[in-house]
DNA sequence: AACTTCACCTACCCATAGGTAGGTATTTGA
DNA sequence: TCAAATACCTACCTATGGGTAGGTGAAGTT
């Protein structure tokens, strides 16, 4: 049916899926090579075939998600206005999928976890990202005229504010149950687009 | 000078703080028994006679972590104003010491890591916590007869606000660099303060 | 048909993981 | 003063970590 090539390739997306799901629930640390390739009934040489270290294949699920950043980036832009673009940007982060709840788990792993590593590399993943996110904020009336810092330290809240809830969300169902969570879940959206609003409403402090 | 039993004791403390901060910093998986005892100069063994596993010096570590937290919701019921005990509360949380980073950057990690050690031990040593926290924006007017899920949804934002700055700072620090992030840290008091009070005030969305 | 490429494998290496067994040496209470 | 308690140690166990060496065999190339 498929090619070499092309089954390579399929092989590579299942370890890298595979990879993303089990980083963003356990972590670097928390994951070995075995256990990707365990998941994914091959050998653990299978995976390091096709990304030579753990550390690579760690880097290709964040550049998968950088990527993914990217794109959501662009489909907010239609949007005339800035304010409403930021919060479009901010509410399309939230988990109500399994790829997003991981990306935003990994969004908080990479700043919480893999600072040492990243400053060893020299790579900030994110970085692009989150230089996005103030430019976006800047962009908004009001904000133009406002610090750096101070739009940076309102993104760092309202980025706590979206991945929060997507990272708590399972231990939240196993302290207060599922019943209650799915209600919080479906109802997140709209309060966050009312928090996100009334910040930027409210405009800097400075 | 000291007894056995006080040298004992300071050695549990020791070992306590010194195994606090390097779970902080790289987490449950990211730190080994071994760690803690060469940081402090002490055999493996000598780690484990105090705590048995590396586990129960875990849960000592987050023991000591909810107490703290349960001494500083004491501290902020002087006020009469709930909106006021509350964003005391969230503002006392604040990074500004080491102890309370890494604090912050537990909590955090408790939630992102630990729910299927603590889904099988049984133990949700946050549950609590958590609930204080909804309890106390309860108590404030207006948010009365808001559904527990609402409450719940707020709480999560405000929690994510303010943990996700104490947590990122040593990253930022990293992408944005030192100068910068202190101008951001020195303001994010203020600023967290009039997020939480114009969340408080705008009230329950349903 | 012969040769190259390469996806994936088994076998192995060394370091470290958490933890047990069994000391030693000092304090402490009878 | 002498036995019990205990703070901390060395030595060691088994499992697993990331990674290398060196195949095997099928797909593609000439």
């Amino acid at each position: 049916m498929a090619s070499r090539a092309e089954q390579a390739e399929l092989t590579r997306e299942r370890i890298l899926t595979c990879a993303r799901a089990l980083f963003a629930e356990r972590g670097f640390y928390g994951v070995s090579t075995a256990q990707v390739a365990k998941a994914l009934e091959l050998s653990k040489q299978g995976v390091l075939h096709h990304f030579t270290t753990k550390e690579k294949l760690y880097g290709a699920v964040l550049r998968q998600i950088a990527e993914e950043l990217a794109t959501l980036r662009s489909e907010v832009a239609a949007s005339d206005d800035p304010a409403e673009q930021f919060t479009d940007y901010l509410v399309a982060m939230i988990a109500d999928t399994p790829t997003k709840v991981d990306r935003a788990r990994l969004l908080m792993r990479e700043i919480l976890d893999n600072r040492a590593r990243a400053q060893a590399a020299g790579i900030w993943y994110l970085k692009p990202f989150l230089e996005e996110l103030v430019a976006m904020v800047r962009a908004v009336p009001g904000w133009s005229q406002a610090g750096y810092e101070c739009i940076l330290a309102t993104v760092i809240q309202l980025l706590g504010a979206v991945n929060y809830h997507s990272v708590s969300a399972p231990t939240f169902h196993g302290i207060f149950g599922t019943e209650t969570m799915t209600k919080v879940d479906s109802s997140f959206a709209n309060e966050l687009r009312s928090t996100v609003g009334g910040v930027l409403r409210a405009g800097p402090s400075n």
